[in-house]
RNA sequence: GGUCCGGUAGUUCAGUUGGUUAGAAUACGUGCCUGUCACGCACGGGGUCGCGAGUUCGAGUCUCGUCCGGACCGCCA
């Protein structure tokens, strides 16, 4: 037998038993006659003691051991003689009769420990060893109680899990699909899904009701701190129910799960925001309303006084950051490099410093009086201390940067409170989006996006104005789930598909087959997807979403420890039909 | 496709204006140590300064190219 109990169980009411315990050797602290071995498991730490001067068999053994080997250790439970309150284990420690090496290990490339000495390529290559330490291990630990306990809410919801294939259709529509070649059709392809969009409105057509899936999707795109190109959904959808009912049944999910895993209560009801509102108010289509700051509109009072930068704009706008008016010339020299840097990219920062004293002082001063600048400051309801940073420009550009501008201010105040968690439903996002360069508009959630009843009469004259039944849930500024009621209707699919620059025939190629389903009755119907990895990594506190996936692809999109994507073989190519040859672009 | 940052000991990093034998911490090895728990003390081994070219009497340091990693913009219905 390789262990009577882990390294986490044993306590003091252990003390006396004699137990076998297997794990990892965490460290080895020798005194001379005796030696201190922490042992480690999944479940915790547990402190070996060895009296090695009356045991010579004991003694060789604990000398050839190094970090990390793995051994099966007897002895009896005692108690401590000088405990350690840190330890869930501290109040005892194992008296070593015998240890027996299970296998060796060579000394790890980093050292395993919450706070590792190595990097994140490192990390990377040799996962299976990131993966001992607690943060990691802990990140995992979570993502599989938010797996278990949303199987558990959607199931007494009485949803199903379905599963739906990876081998589907490319369609040129939205991200870059992996393609996977066909050898029994040569010179055809797979598509792996970028969500099972068309297969969940299939399932409402055949009458599955409430549909759930935490499944894989797959983007061929360029990745981020935050994107993987290989992702987990939590994948859902109704039929039967309009906005509020998606809304609402999700808001239930979302309550769970925070107060199952991090006893966290959400609000009752989560606090609803158009689209048009989140950009104006907070530059952003995925606001974190943890804190206020939003942004105000000054165009109206600001433009007209010989200002160029203002006159010659098509928006100004600011931000009130509260007490903040000691702001040091640094510190404001800084703020307007990050406003510049060309992911931002705002010309420059206008700023006003309201004295606690009442006095005035901005970097505008030989434009306008103190009258102006306090009217200014009534208008955007800042007090005496507050420092109003103020970007003008081309209206979108403008109030993105402000919304980035507001970002770091939060931060740099303390605003962005860890335990703190604000959910929003961003809703009445527009149906369409024109692209300049391919001169089209394209479906801004996707093409089976619903429009808004009373916004229809503008699908001739005004198509880019229409909103869509859409809908995202943003949580502490992080997009972690978006969708839509669907379009139902196969007559308002074709206009659909013709605002999109469809014919009829490229539809029917595309769609065919959701279209055709469409014929047989299919119910009114819509649903949501969860991005599952940043769930996670937004319960866990992470603003990377890489420790909740056991084996991330890097910067990349490559596999360092497995080293993919590779070539593949002749011998394959040939089964395959495809024969390789360079491209210049 | 683009912008920025980085690559020096197993690891994380420092390395001044281009100038002697490239350092620290940690890890590793050896020895001492009976209450440690980031144990302590002493000693020791460990370097293709990512790679290639160039400038120079001389390059870890400057220039160009290239590879690798990270962050971001574009992209991500």
């Amino acid at each position: 037998m390789y262990r009577t109990h882990t390294c986490g169980e044993l306590r003091s009411a252990n003390i006396g038993e004699n137990v076998t315990l297997s794990g990892w050797v965490q460290r080895i602290r020798g005194l001379g006659g005796m030696t201190f071995i922490d042992l480690r498991d999944r479940y915790g730490i547990t402190q070996l003691v060895a009296d090695e001067k009356n045991d010579e068999k004991l003694s060789a053994a604990i000398d050839s051991l190094g970090r990390e080997f793995v051994v099966k250790c007897e002895g009896k439970v005692i108690e401590r003689a000088s405990k350690n309150p840190k330890l869930p284990t501290g109040d005892i420690e194992v008296q070593l009769s015998s240890v027996t090496i299970l296998n060796v290990s060579e000394t790890p490339p980093f050292t395993i420990e919450n706070e590792t000495d190595g990097g994140d390529e490192l990390r990377m290559k040799y996962r299976y060893l990131d993966i001992r330490r607690n943060p990691v291990k802990n990140a995992l630990l979570l993502r599989h109680k938010v797996s278990q306990e949303v199987r558990k809410y959607l199931d007494t919801e009485n949803f199903i899990e379905v599963e739906t294939p990876f081998l589907i259709k490319s369609t040129p529509e939205g991200a870059r699909d992996f393609v996977v070649p066909s050898r029994m059709s040569p010179g055809e392809f797979y598509a792996l899904p970028q969500s099972p969009q068309t297969f969940k409105q299939l399932l409402m057509v055949a009458g599955m009701d409430k549909y759930f899936q935490i499944v894989k999707c797959f983007r061929d795109e360029d990745l981020r701190a935050d994107r993987q190109p290989e992702f987990t959904q939590i994948d859902c959808e109704m039929a039967f129910v309009e906005q509020e009912d998606v809304l609402n049944t999700f808001e239930g999910l979302m309550t769970h799960l925070f107060k199952q895993i991090l006893n966290v209560s959400l609000p009752k009801h989560f606090h609803r925001m158009p689209y048009a509102d989140a950009m104006s108010l907070y530059g952003s289509d995925k606001p974190d309303i943890r804190f206020d700051m939003r942004i105000r509109n000054l165009s109206q009072i600001a433009k007209g006084n010989g200002f160029v930068v203002f006159d010659k704009a098509e928006y100004v706008g600011g931000i009130v950051v509260p007490g903040s008016a000691d702001y040091s010339r640094k510190q404001l020299d800084e703020l307007t490099k990050f406003v510049q840097k060309p992911q931002i990219g705002a010309k420059g920062m206008v700023y006003v410093k309201l004295g606690a004293d009442g006095a005035v002082k901005s970097s505008v001063d030989k434009f306008f009086g103190p009258d102006d600048l306090k009217k200014w400051a009534a208008h955007m309801e800042a007090n005496d201390g507050d420092l109003l940073l103020i970007l003008a420009g081309d209206r979108t550009r403008t109030l993105e940067a402000l919304g980035q501008l507001r970002l770091e201010m939060g931060g740099r105040l303390g605003l962005k409170k860890a335990d703190e968690f604000a959910p929003l439903w961003v809703v009445d996002f527009p149906l369409l989006e024109w692209d300049e360069e391919t001169a089209r508009f394209y479906a801004m959630h996707h093409p089976f996006t619903s429009p808004v009843k009373a916004d229809m009469h503008l699908f001739n004259s005004d198509p880019g104005a229409i909103r869509a039944n859409a809908y995202d849930l943003v949580i502490n500024g992080v997009e972690i789930g978006g969708g839509s009621i669907r379009i139902f209707d196969r007559e308002l699919q074709h206009m659909m598909f013709k605002a999109l620059g469809f014919t009829q025939e490229e539809a029917e190629e595309q769609f065919g087959f959701l279209l055709n389903a469409f014929k047989y009755g299919a119910p009114p119907h819509g649903g949501v997807a969860f991005g599952f990895d940043r769930l996670c990594a937004v319960m866990g506190g992470s603003e990377s979403i890489r420790d909740y996936i056991a084996f991330p692809k890097n910067n990349a999109g490559r596999d360092v420890m497995i080293n993919s994507p590779s070539e593949i073989s002749e011998q394959q190519l040939k089964e395959l039909q495809i024969s390789l040859k360079k491209i210049d672009n």
